[in-house]
DNA sequence: GAGATTCCTGGGAAATTGCTCAGAGATTGT
DNA sequence: ACAATCTCTGAGCAATTTCCCAGGAATCTC
C-alpha cells in the first residue's frame, strides 16, 4: 500500500542526547525507515545534504546552531525538507509554533513514542511520501487519524488526547492481547516512571465513553492486558 | 529484511549466572533454535559480532558492562538485534522500560520458562522472522497466542493466566510425556519452592475446562508426569 | 487381597488483580 | 490570572486466581 515505500524512506534524528536519538532511531529502525542521526545543527547541515532524508526530526537545542537557525538555512539553501521539532516545554514552544507552518510540525520533551510515530506518519503522508489512509475501524467503531475524530455507532465520541492515543493503540492492534507494559511503553512518555494503573483508569474512561453501545469492544485479559475486539460468544 | 526461519534463528542469551543461561539455553535449544551463550557484557558484543543472532536475551545486571549499556553500544555499532532483557523487579525495571521501544522486551527475575518463550515467540515474530504462526493445535483443540484464546470444538474455553500456560507447554510438547519437575520449571516460576500438589490441581482445572468434549487429550503417565495426545486404544 | 503409593478433586483461606471514584496537581485556553 | 479541562494518584472494594490441604479413589506391589 505504500507508494514510496518505507523502505527507502530516510529520517535524520538529530539531538544532542545520544539516549534520545538511540531511542528514536531505535523506533524508526523498528518502523522500517533508514535512519540517521546527528547531535549538533552543524552535523545536522552536513548530513541533510549527504543523506537527503525525507525527514528530519530536529531537537530546538543544540550545543551549536539552535534547531530554528537550522531550518532558516535549510530554507534559505532551497532544501525543502519537512521537520518535526522536539521542544522542551518553555518558553520557546511559542517562537516553534510559529514556524511550523509549511509540513513541519512539533513535539513537546517528553514525548511518547506512538505519539511521535504518528506524527511522522502524518508528515510524510503531507509529502504523499506514503499512502496511509489514516482510518482505522473495527465493529461499529471509527477512528479517523486525520480529523483525529472517533466515532461509535455513528455518534462522535469526545475523547481526550490521551484516551484517544491509548484507543488508536489498541485499534492498530486490533485482536490481540496486548500486556501493560506494552501499552505503557506505546502510549505514555518514554520518561513515564509512574504507577500502572494510570492504565486502568484510562480505560476506564474509555470504556465508560466508547463501550457505552453493545457490544463491549475493550475486554480485560486477566493477568495479561487487554485487547480491542468484538466478544467472543 | 531478513526472513529466518526457526530451524536457522539464532539467539543469544548472557547471563553471568549459569544457572540462568542453561536453564534457558536448554528451553531454547528444545523449541529448534540455535543457542550460544555469553557471561559478560563484553563476551555479549563479541558474540554479536560473531554469531549475529536473530534475537538477545541480557541479563540487566553483569559483572563488566552493564545490559543498558550493553543496548547503547549495539545500537551505536549499527547493530539493529532485538533484546529482551532481564531484570530484578526494582528500580532498575523503570530504566528498561523506557528503553524498550523498537521490538524489545523485559522479563522481569524470577521468570517462568514458558513466559520468556513466549516473548521470545512474540519478539521474533514482530521482526518478520516468522518462526511462529502463534498457533498451537492438537484434535479439535486450538490454542492462539495472539488473541491468548482456546477453542476445544469450536468454543472458546476461559482459562485463567496459569492454565493457560500450562496448557501452552502441554500442548507444545504434545505426545511427549512430561515430568512433573519438567513442567514445574517451565510454567511455574523456576525458583518455585511451593508444594508441587498445584500442578495436580491445576490439571483437574484444565480437564475440567478442555476436556470436557471426547476424547480426552490430558493424560497421566502413572509414576512419571503428563501427556496432552489423542488417546490410543 | 491388603497395604502402600500415587493421583484426583472439592473446599476454602490468602493473595493478587482489576475497577471505580474522588480529588490533587498540572496544563490549557480565554 | 482565572476557569475549565485533563492527567495522574491513591484507596477502598469486588472479583478472581492461586495455592494448600484433606479425604477419598485409583493403581501398583507384594
Amino acid at each position: 500500500m505504500d507508494v514510496v515505500n518505507k523502505e527507502t524512506a530516510r529520517v535524520l534524528v538529530v539531538d544532542d542526547e545520544p539516549n534520545i536519538t538511540e531511542l528514536v532511531a531505535m523506533a524508526l529502525r523498528y518502523e522500517g525507515f533508514t535512519v540517521k542521526t546527528a547531535a549538533t545543527g552543524r552535523g545536522a547541515l552536513t548530513a541533510v545534504t549527504q543523506f537527503s532524508p525525507s525527514l528530519v526530526i530536529l531537537d530546538v537545542m543544540l550545543p551549536d546552531i539552535d534547531g530554528i537557525e537550522v531550518l532558516k538555512r535549510l530554507n534559505s539553501a532551497g532544501a525543502k525538507v519537512p521537520i518535526i521539532f522536539l521542544t522542551a516545554k518553555d518558553a520557546t514552544e511559542d517562537k516553534v509554533h510559529g514556524l511550523t507552518i509549511g509540513g513541519d510540525d512539533y513535539v513537546t520533551k517528553p514525548f511518547s513514542i506512538e505519539e511521535l510515530m504518528a506524527r511522522v506518519r502524518v508528515v510524510l503522508r503531507r509529502h504523499g511520501n506514503n499512502a496511509e489512509t489514516g482510518k482505522l475501524a473495527l465493529a461499529d467503531l471509527e477512528l479517523d487519524d486525520e480529523a483525529h475524530e472517533v466515532r461509535r455507532h455513528g455518534h462522535v465520541v469526545e475523547l481526550t488526547n490521551t484516551e484517544y492515543r491509548l484507543l488508536r493503540y489498541l485499534l492498530i492492534n486490533a485482536g490481540r492481547v496486548l500486556t501493560r507494559s506494552q501499552i505503557l511503553d506505546h502510549v505514555w512518555h518514554y520518561d513515564f516512571g509512574g504507577d500502572a494503573s494510570v492504565l486502568e483508569t484510562y480505560i476506564s474512561y474509555l470504556r465508560r465513553k466508547v463501550d457505552r453501545y453493545d457490544p463491549p469492544l475493550v475486554q480485560t485479559v486477566r493477568g495479561v492486558g487487554y485487547v480491542l475486539r468484538t466478544p467472543r460468544k
